[in-house]
DNA sequence: CTTGTGCCCTGCCAGC
DNA sequence: TGCTGGCAGGGCACAA
């Protein structure tokens, strides 16, 4: 599943690959997946064809494309999303949901299995509100314990919010980019359970949190991310950072750190991992 | 406003 | 061997 880490390097792959390459044609295989409203694959076709790509660049888990006339396309990976380099004279893959031809014989296939990825296109100037939603982003210069602190206690102070860390940390709207894998991987650097009640940290937790996201996301976009299945660089490398992962889907594993068993939690219908000796309970109640 | 639940979709795998 | 049911999950609509 392309997180942060993953979709940082796939926009680096593009733009040395794709940038200003003049883009012949584009079709999409899959209706389906065009997310934005009243639009059909013929005009996705008239909107990529003979312009190229100005800028490319990542939101939160989206990769935004700007056009030369200054229309914008966004891609959403979802689990199973991947953008390959192929040629022309390639046979075309299976589940391929939208294809972009590039002079001299480059394309790029973009693929998605489940289909839980989307695609949406907008003209010059409009809003995209996709962008819009999204809360902070943790490796920027910006992101810090102080602005966390801020997020785990909600738009007015007397209102903490209560649900688990690891919940709030894979919510969009409040931090942009992390999912499942790097949510357990940054608490169990941080030393706190997923479970934990987010307005029931203090301070110094949020600032080892704070740093850790930031160091676990580093590190992994120096690995190329982490492929767990289906993720892919464009060039259909695998990510290597799995061999640096402490805790995720290491259930009954032993911890990297200390040797202890590694625990996999339900919350929110999402899949938690922690070790319980470096992420001890802390009290959760939210006294004061 | 808050938080939680079920759905989308397909491949995989345990169990029979 | 081959079928089946359950599971995985990011984001969204919807419910309470």
């Amino acid at each position: 599943m392309p997180e942060l880490p993953e979709v940082e390097t796939i926009v680096r792959g593009l733009r040395s690959r794709v940038l200003n390459c003049h883009i012949t044609t584009a079709k999409l295989l899959r209706p389906d997946i065009l997310k934005s409203l009243g639009h059909t694959a013929e005009d996705f076709t008239r909107f990529l064809r003979g312009r190229h790509f100005q800028e490319i660049e990542r939101r939160g888990k989206y990769i935004v494309f700007t056009l030369n006339h200054g229309g914008r396309m966004i891609a959403h990976l979802g689990m199973t999303g991947k953008f390959v380099l192929s040629r022309q004279s390639q046979p075309q893959p299976d589940h391929l949901c939208s294809v972009y031809h590039f002079e001299r014989g480059l394309r790029l296939d973009h693929v998605d299995v489940r289909r839980f990825g989307q695609l949406a296109i907008y003209q010059p100037g409009e809003a995209i509100p996709e962008l819009e939603k999204l809360g902070a982003d943790p490796i920027s210069t910006q992101f810090s314990a102080e602005s966390l602190q801020g997020l785990v206690r909600g738009k007015n102070d007397d209102k903490p919010r209560r649900r688990a860390i690891h919940t709030l940390l894979l919510d969009q709207t409040i931090i942009s980019g992390v999912g499942n894998i790097y949510a357990s991987e940054a608490l169990h650097r941080a030393g706190i359970r997923p479970d934990t009640i987010a307005g029931s940290l203090g301070i110094s937790d949020l600032q080892r949190l704070a740093a850790e996201l930031q160091n676990v996301m580093t590190e992994a976009i120096k690995q190329g991310g982490t492929t767990v299945n289906d993720y892919r660089t464009i060039d259909d490398k695998p990510g290597l950072f799995l061999e640096y992962l402490r805790v995720y889907e290491r259930k009954d594993q032993p911890c990297r750190a200390c040797g202890t068993e590694i625990v996999r939690l339900r919350l929110g219908g999402r899949s938690a991992y922690y070790c319980p000796k470096c992420q001890p309970k802390i009290d959760n109640e939210l006294s004061r």
